[in-house]
DNA sequence: CTCGATTGTCTAGCGGTGCTAGGATCGAGA
DNA sequence: TCTCGATCCTAGCACCGCTAGACAATCGAG
């Protein structure tokens, strides 16, 4: 028992170190170097162990995103725990949530520009795409207004979040001005 | 001169056919099938041809976005031509742009989603890219309100149309509600 | 009218990609 | 010690973006 266990355990890690690794390399040089070569080169492994884990690249780019998604909650909670007030709060989320993105364009892009191959909004989602959700609705919900849908003013805020922050990195949108978007989303779209 | 002029104009004509072609796979099964193999055997000419008008791939997908940010202006000037009154300007230039993402997914995939090797928001940005993002400001600027940068509230408007635009078709916002989440963008953001 | 130069296009191929079939190796249990 | 199944790697497939170099067609000068 004791061996497969060891086996198991081993297994695990070594999962974990492919995740790590994908992670890793496209912080540095951007998902497109993040090839399977590279990768099994770097994990010391020849790329067929990497489908003994995944089914492919695109479930390797999933885990990255599961990973992401969690953190994202974390640090979204992290940041409204700290703030007094409704107004402190949701303009502390706004800020926690750019700065993610910011921080960790990779993770941001294999949650929402890449195709990682999971599922949003259904029964399928991953737990903690669900709970980053859970997240952003535990402080916008007490923000949303009178007669409107908590969960439909969470999808909104978040989509204009998620605008700014992929515009934004994209350079689509000049990077200054950040500050002053960002507040003046918060005073328009929140009901204080 | 004659000559030289007739194969100029085959020469703009065949880049013309380039480019709708890759449009049209594009829209038809997705840019990941738009290998310049396919795209030169469609056009009926072979690979090296492509980069005699193209730098290469991005120059294509460029092209695309161009020509998309065009149509965008064009669709949004049509949309809040018909309207009366600031509120329902605003509405149908929103109605009008998310209803151009969903219809033409590749289109808005090369102008937001792909690098098309183009520069925003700076001096050597195409004419259109300008023009489509005037277009949002024409109507946008006049419910900006008091004391806020016409240009910045347009962006921010604009982001949160496109976080609207990618998340739904990503499959990450329900399809469903976009009535209800366009409605409550225009109540807030705008200022009647 | 001929002949070199230029222009245009194609064939073939380079180094890379994601992914997989099939053989070698190794370790656990009999 | 031997057998056999799990584990891993080598080698290779079909495809990718892109390009060098051969070839044919066209043009202008003598």
């Amino acid at each position: 028992m004791s061996v497969q266990e060891r086996k198991e355990r081993e297994r695990a890690e070594r999962e974990r170190l492919i995740v790590a690794t994908a992670r890793e390399i496209a912080e540095q040089q951007g998902w497109d170097a993040v090839t399977t070569r590279r990768l099994a080169e770097r994990i010391e492994y020849s790329q067929p162990v990497l489908y003994s884990h995944f089914r492919g690249k695109r479930e390797i780019i999933g885990a990255v995103a599961v990973q992401g998604a969690a953190e994202i909650a974390v640090a979204v909670r992290a940041a409204t725990a700290g703030a007094t007030g409704p107004r402190e709060r949701v303009s502390a989320l706004a800020r926690a949530y750019l700065d993610f993105a910011a921080r960790n364009p990779a993770v941001y892009d294999a949650l929402f520009q890449l195709d990682g191959g999971l599922a949003f909004a259904q029964e399928d989602t991953p737990e903690s795409l669900k709970d980053a959700f859970a997240a952003l609705l535990e402080s916008l919900g007490e923000v949303a207004g009178e007669g409107v849908d908590t969960g439909l003013f969470t999808e909104l805020f978040w989509a204009s979040l998620h605008g700014l922050a992929t515009l934004t990195r994209a350079g689509r949108l000049p990077p200054q001005d950040i500050e002053p978007r960002v507040e003046l989303l918060v005073d328009r779209l929140a009901v204080l």
